[in-house]
DNA sequence: GGTTGTTCTTGTCCTATGGCAAGAAATGGC
DNA sequence: GCCATTTCTTGCCATAGGACAAGAACAACC
């Protein structure tokens, strides 16, 4: 199962349908450190990331980068306020290593879910699963402490361990890379021998 | 301009395709305290308030409950994965106050939406600002402090003071009601004379 | 392979918020 | 109006995490 595939998979999507959709996707190389999107630009298309990593952030008020996402594998990279309603973005979505993805324009993205019915369902279940996703995570961020949203969050993206500093996990987590290090210190130890 | 009007406004939507959503939706009243969805429901509505107060709540691991948001008047109360997934409701939806709601049943609303080429569009961009206010509590939560939050809080639902107990507005938060309390004393304080 | 910049760890002390408990105030039946 | 319940405030002490700074480890570049 390609990428594209994983992604799209949807019951009202019949396979000639899926393959236009695949059909219209265009393969595409980032380097470590490109910009999908910088803050001001109006995005003009999605990718689907078939290898990599990505992080989504924003500049708060006095200067200081938040981690708003991590992207990985057969996720979709987008802002999704910014492509739908041609704004100018707020965040930035950087590659933090080198990416291979399928990039999708908006006019050719606007056609095909007007013309196919299974895809604007599809899209619009994948926005229902991103709105919960992110209730969970503000659930998380009040119910549970900073050690177990870091745990959490290495289990669902270990590969974050490798490619991300740990500033840009603790400004995602809500919390310092001091304390960071020493959650972590805490969590090594205590798994000694496991 | 009435609270039905004011929610599907939309470009793209033409002045008959918007009364014939109008016309879709049925006059509901709720008394304080009932339930528009339960967890464990699958919703199979939802409703445009015009008037009244509600509240989103869901209960954590230690039986708490935590307000996961407050819809005001001119707002949808919703609950996005269960009724367009078909899946159980993991939140609870109740009435604050007595409340004036226009209700839609999901088959009618798929029916308009696939039906109304201008609706589907309003649709996406009502997720993508949902998605949005989202986002931007999560960096509240990272970026601010309890106090800025409440007082943010306050400033866009000022009727929540009067119908949701301080514990309410407190899980909503992140903090506990006692440290509500005490930094609602330190902004009334700070705001004597004003 | 040294130099420079970045990342990570650690120490010390500080602040915001939590936990718990008691009492005061408000509210809701009846 | 009275009682029971819930809500709100306040005090005391505990704790998680922050601020700042120093140094260690690592990486990148020439």
């Amino acid at each position: 199962m390609t990428t594209l595939q994983s992604i799209y998979r949807h019951p009202l999507l019949k396979p000639e349908e899926l393959q236009a959709i695949v059909d219209a996707h265009e393969k595409t190389v980032y380097r470590k450190g490109d910009y999908f999107l910088k803050k001001g630009q109006t995005a003009n298309e999605y990718y689907c990331l078939e290898k990599g990593l990505v992080r989504s952030y924003v500049i708060d008020f006095s200067g200081r980068e938040i981690t708003t996402g991590f992207i990985g594998e057969n996720e979709i990279i987008i802002d999704v306020m910014s492509l739908f309603q041609r704004i100018p973005s707020s965040e930035n979505i950087q590659a933090l290593t080198d990416c291979v993805c399928y990039r999708i324009d908006f006019e050719t993205f606007q056609q095909l879910y007007h013309s196919i019915h299974g895809f604007s369902e599809w899209g619009r279940a994948w926005m229902s699963e991103s709105l919960f996703r992110l209730k969970q995570r503000s659930i998380s961020m009040i119910t549970d402490s900073a050690s177990e949203r870091y745990q959490a969050l290495i289990r669902q993206h270990p590969e974050i361990l490798k490619h991300a500093p740990l500033k840009h996990i603790a400004t995602y987590l809500g919390i310092t890379d001091t304390s960071l290090s020493r959650i972590r210190k805490d969590f090594v130890s205590s798994n000694v021998g496991t």
